[in-house]
DNA sequence: TCTGGCACTCGATCCGTACGAGTGCCAGCC
DNA sequence: GGCTGGCACTCGTACGGATCGAGTGCCAGA
């Protein structure tokens, strides 16, 4: 019917003006902002209906509508277009990725970049170790009994991590057990490193197994251990902006960016088939992420996923211009990092 | 005189007052709430000779007095003791940061601690390269041209670097790189490497010498830059609360904490005598930081200073228990950092 | 089905008043 | 000479009432 269209207009139209002016929007400011060929009164009418359905709400009596989750739900999936970038957004997102030095480099400079086009926190997950495959490892002795494990992988991701073993080692057998270890391990997925080990303790020599043992059932725990997946945050300045949309304090959202297993386990759940994923609200079932939205993408080739990354801010949020973004900067990262 | 040394404990009673309340505080209020020994009338006379002098001001007529910079400058010179911690709070200390797996790990539980132990900002700098010594060099092959160089340093720390050779690289040149690398590098401080270069490039066989140039100058090139000093930073959640005392907004002082260089120069710029060191307000000279003080100090050993730790928050905050505080944990950092 | 008109609601704003915390000053006291 | 109690004064805050206006819902008519 077409003034079921007629409603989806007015519920677009409520959401564009209330996302760049922030104040709760009226029926006649709509009429005369946007060309609905209605007067306000038969908005009215259509606005009350979506109050109804629960698209918009009103703060109070005497003011106009604000959409509501469900508003921007809708919004999201059914009213906007992502709209693409400009050529010179796109030369500004590969002048900026260009020429890192690092993984490390790489990621803050993503982070900086994605807080930079939307105005919003960013946040990127480090390349997920399990889906990565070894390229080396280095043992290192620092002392006596302290052997420093360095692993490097084809993402270009090197781990470390101290084992205290329970002897002394031979300055000699330093040598013996980095070839073993790079012959058992070398290309292996580190998802499947653990099934390696019981190969590698065979084909160990005997006055070395005790040692390969500790050490590899640290290399097992250091690669499955999931908590070991981090984060790089920017753009926290960002939420001073925004927070007018945040009325108690900013508090909860600033922690739970600090409390990182709850950002990463939202930035983490990410569509694997390559498109942008909004998170609006209370759809977060997260109690500081009251009032937040995120918006998120996998990154990495189609045929291996490395990681996600994505932005969070308040529901009111210009989320075409935000989408965009995300999915630039996620298949700019991908092809990077799918390259080195 | 007798009444110089009254003036003071006014001053200092202020202070204590004014941190705890965040009220303007009053003659009778002060007369009240400490053992002055004297009249209202009395301490009205001598807050008059403090505004006077410039360490205390009112913010309006009939409002009580607030400490300037200079009050609290005064304070933390001569009225205050640095407050010993508590033996819970020292083993909380300790086992808080033992255990931890690697370098990043110890970092990033100092962080962690320093914000829940002063409810502030906390910020540590990664150990500097320059003042640590070459542990171990690995030079792994990524692509044809392609090197990836990693460094492991004395404390522990890991730097890598990404080579783009100007030609392909033999595969089994990797193996005498790496030899060659070690044995030159070894040991030596990394702000000396620079002046290992000549002898490396001597005693390499001709066929690697370009490709030792190449790689060397990239390595030097690592160590000696100074941006590549990183920074943690933890407990910005701390700033919501403390989002009244900086009556503007929060967003300069966020935006200073992701411009890592300024608050890297407030932190590294640490007396290595082992004291703590107060920056306050004005004194910090950055327009960002106005109304915020910074608590610092250098850890490592005495023969090694390593870097820098430190708190920023409001001026008006607990300068006894965050100098102990930061104190404290510098030092048992030091520790931790000279045994691994 | 849309439109113009109209009465109504209710938050925001403004203004005037009262209150009270805090001060500076002064005369008197030790 | 220094301390104290008293007192007049200032000025920011809280409170209450009046006004304003944006926005609404409803209804009769086109």
């Amino acid at each position: 019917m077409a003034h079921d269209e007629r409603r989806l207009q007015v519920l677009r139209a409520i959401v564009q003006d209330y996302v760049s002016t922030n104040d709760p929007v009226g029926s006649k400011a709509l009429a005369e902002r946007h060309d609905l060929g209605v007067s306000p009164a038969t908005i009215r009418n259509d606005m009350a209906v979506l109050e109804e359905q629960g698209y918009i709400a009103q703060p109070h009596t005497s003011a106009g509508r604000v959409p509501t989750d469900k508003g921007y739900r809708l919004f999201v999936d059914r009213l906007s277009a992502v709209k693409p970038l400009s050529a010179a957004e796109r030369r500004a997102i590969e002048r900026f990725l260009d020429g890192a030095l690092d993984l490390y480099d790489v990621l803050s400079r993503t982070v900086r970049l994605l807080a930079q086009l939307t105005h919003q926190v960013a946040v990127v997950q480090y390349p997920t170790l399990s889906r990565s495959a070894v390229r080396h490892l280095e043992v290192v002795q620092v002392a006596g009994s302290r052997l420093l494990l360095v692993l490097i992988t084809d993402t270009g991701r090197v781990e470390q991590r101290l084992i205290e073993c329970p002897v002394d080692v031979a300055h000699e057998d330093v040598a013996d057990l980095r070839a073993l270890l790079n012959s058992a391990f070398n290309g292996a997925k580190l998802a499947d490193a653990g099934s390696k080990v019981p190969d590698l303790l065979d084909t160990a020599p005997p006055n070395l197994r005790s040692l390969v043992a500790s050490v590899s059932a640290a290399l097992v725990e250091t690669l499955v251990e999931p908590g070991e997946d981090r984060l790089v945050i920017g753009g926290t300045a960002n939420l001073a902006r925004a927070a007018v949309d945040f009325p108690g304090s900013l508090r909860p959202l600033l922690e739970a960016l600090e409390e990182q297993v709850v950002v990463l386990r939202l930035i983490s759940e990410v569509d694997t088939g390559g498109a942008v994923l909004v998170r609006i609200g209370e759809e977060n079932a997260h109690e500081a992420l009251t009032g937040a939205s995120v918006v998120s993408m996998g990154y990495g080739s189609a045929d291996r996923a490395l990681g996600g990354l994505g932005i969070v801010g308040p529901t009111r949020m210009d989320y075409p211009t935000n989408m965009a973004a995300v999915r630039a900067v996620a298949r700019y990262v991908g092809q990077i990092l799918a390259e080195s």
